[in-house]
DNA sequence: GCCAAATAATTCAACCACTGAACAAATAGC
DNA sequence: GCTATTTGTTCAGTGGTTGAATTATTTGGC
């Protein structure tokens, strides 16, 4: 009688139903249910699971295997008497998604199928801070064209592209600002318009979406573990410290997509002066750079990419600088964390970027300043664990959004003329 | 070409979308469109907005007014030739919801109907904390039952009640701590089923859901100004300080419904000890408890509900304790909202509770320490602005939630047998 | 005062997609 | 080889939307 539960998200009555919304509907509907079983789905398993009856999961399912979305694995799955089942598996060879970055000293690519699988994957390194951002595109577009011939040589289509950067982007995509490559106020999507198209335009599937890195490595985090926690904490730690949100499986991005800048939440109110102009932000206890003059590591002879690698090294041997360093990062970093988790109760914080090498010597004092100071530590124990994926989180976060857009919504590539 | 956009929240796929689901939705699309309409819209208007044919939205509408949902508003809206339209309402004897609310120096009860009317409002002044949980629940039943006998009176139906509660609930409705009340495990759902039931069961609505308070007033002011901002944060400010963080129309809630506990960030990791555990806590700062502290304020003698109007008083003659406590309370309260606004990309922060009373004193040091510290406050303004409802957010936004919840999902209310 | 124009709401045959049951296909076990 | 069992398809039936035609009711011009 006195059932209770939450005060929940209203079922969004978003667009009207009309009468061809229910194909669509289902549509995603049913390549969805492919997409997240663990294992092939015969059609009478997913017409079990989602409630419809198996000759409209049969209908769909044609429709799905006709526009190359999803396709039947041969080996069907042998389950004990009865007509054996065709497993459902979604299409190696229908569109795919392109995912670009740009940090302080590599750029990126790589072509993620509609199963997740990464079917290309290319890095240059070269320092890209002294390179004007018309010249990193160019060589960022080089590499998307080396990714797209791949990827058609594999019978894959690009249907989109998605392009981290370490900054703050706008709807337009114009990058704000992105300190440590040092642009500002950079117009990407005009940059890059005057190379050849990245990605096969289809409806409903912007071509191009740029978009935080922290974030996109959210996403990855999220993609790279089906049965990974839904809402959870993703710190990349870089130069900069970026967070990304993700809440009942998306992407939190804020009001304007600025969301995540947990590296100038402040931990020490009057402390460190930072670049930002505020004081004590975390980035000046926990960011790359004072972690290192704190080791006593000269950084600048120490490439931003393995600045990780030889702090974690140091740390393994017991160097005391290092350890040190690292125990005030931690704690810096737990006493923000601490915060978000008040704010958010989020019981799963991933820890990313360079920390994800670092996790080792980070989680004791995180944990420490957090189940000293979360009200609810007591009875939700809050997990610290490092990335799965490490620093190709973004760019695999990247094309796999792209992926995850024609799965949520397969209308698009469906009606598509091409 | 070159079009950008976010990446966004994937339409969930939730469940399949059968036959009969398609006339279930575009009941609620119908009756959202209703509900948000700043004048009754005509049933051409809705099929204009929808772009459902007239004919489908009059056969919706049918239903929705045989299903006392929508009334016809007689005096129809002129506007020009033709055939007048007849204006489509909110129907105001139909379902309610009930709101209810323990606090430490008061109960309340309140009726809101369809149309976010509040139809009933009463309190009781008393100090709770010498009352057992179960006494106060009595109490609060009879409360309970004196506003079903008036809503009853105006025609309306009681569909489901939402209580509000100064603690941390959990999925159960068990009240697993709300010091200043001084409660800890406290089955409500259990303790009320002894007394006459709230309301009259409607199926998918649950009869009794309980929640935080500060959770319920974002809610409150989140239907109070239908023109307002989607995504805020609501800081209450009482003996303790929680917020309710309202992202896209929705109240997120965290992973266990103990989100917004924005009390305990750290704005002095090593300051003032908490009665938490941790150090520093925003509560130590800008709490009910340290700001008449500073202020030079006996709280013994005070009741707590009268604090604020009291150093609302002492600040606008110019007291100087007052004033100072205030730009401490406001400091302190700055920095963690600016850490809040760093991590959500919020624009909004709506001072509710007894700081609704405070906001012309607290806003210039929230504000300053907001555009110091928020990465993007160049770009962003930040607005803070007072609580419309004040303290009577939470209870008038618990009988919200009620109501808010036919509106997205009227179908149990049509079902319903009685 | 009457008629044309305009807008609102309803009616109705057509159609689309799902439903449910029957049926064909394919295998395991006896 | 026969039965039980499960998968997937076929097909008439149905619910709900569609679009056009029709009715209803007002304003404005002559």
């Amino acid at each position: 009688m006195w059932q209770c539960q939450g005060v929940t998200r209203p079922a969004a009555p978003a667009g009207a139903v009309r009468q061809g919304s229910l194909r669509e509907l289902n549509l995603a509907v049913v390549l969805g249910r492919i997409a997240a079983a663990p294992r092939p789905p015969s059609r009478a398993d997913v017409a079990a699971v989602t409630g419809l009856t198996r000759a409209t999961v049969s209908a769909v399912v044609d429709d799905l295997v006709a526009g190359r979305l999803v396709g039947e694995s041969e080996p069907a799955p042998r389950t004990g008497a009865g007509r054996p089942a065709r497993g459902l598996v979604l299409a190696g060879n229908g569109p795919a998604g392109l995912g670009l970055e740009i940090n302080v000293d590599y750029l990126a690519a790589c072509v993620v199928d509609l199963a997740g699988e990464v079917r290309h994957h290319t890095v240059r390194r070269a320092d890209l801070r002294p390179v004007s951002p018309a010249d990193a595109l160019a060589r960022l577009a080089e590499l998307a064209a080396v990714a797209r011939v791949d990827a058609e040589r594999q019978g894959l289509t690009l249907a989109g592209a998605a392009l981290a950067v370490p900054g703050l982007v706008d709807a337009a995509g114009l990058v704000r600002l992105a300190p440590n490559l040092g642009w500002r106020d950079v117009p990407v999507p005009e940059l890059l318009s005057g190379h050849p198209p990245l990605v096969d335009p289809v409806p409903g599937i912007p071509p191009l979406v740029v978009e935080n890195e922290a974030n996109l490595a959210a996403l990855g985090e999220l993609h790279a573990d089906p049965d990974g926690p839904v809402s959870f904490l993703h710190v990349s730690g870089e130069v900069g410290i970026g967070a990304g949100i993700v809440l009942d499986g998306a992407l939190f991005r804020g009001v304007r997509g600025w969301s995540g800048e947990i590296g100038h939440i402040p931990v020490q109110p009057e402390g460190r002066p930072c670049r930002c102009g505020g004081r004590g932000c975390l980035e000046r206890y926990a960011g790359q750079e004072a972690v290192l003059a704190a080791a006593g590591l000269d950084r600048t002879n120490l490439p931003a990419d393995t600045a990780a690698a030889r702090l974690a090294d140091l740390a393994s041997a017991d160097h005391p600088a290092a350890r040190a360093a690292l125990a005030e990062a931690g704690q810096a970093l737990g006493i923000a964390v601490a915060g978000v988790v008040n704010l958010l109760d989020l019981d799963t914080v991933v820890l990313g970027g360079g920390y994800a090498l670092l996790t080792p010597w980070l989680r004791p004092p995180v944990l420490a300043e957090v189940s000293r100071r979360v009200l609810t530590a007591g009875w939700s124990p809050v997990t610290v664990r490092p990335s799965a994926l490490g620093p190709e989180a973004a760019v695999v976060g990247a094309a796999g959004s792209v992926v995850r857009r024609i799965v949520a919504d397969p209308v698009g590539w469906l009606n598509r003329t091409g």
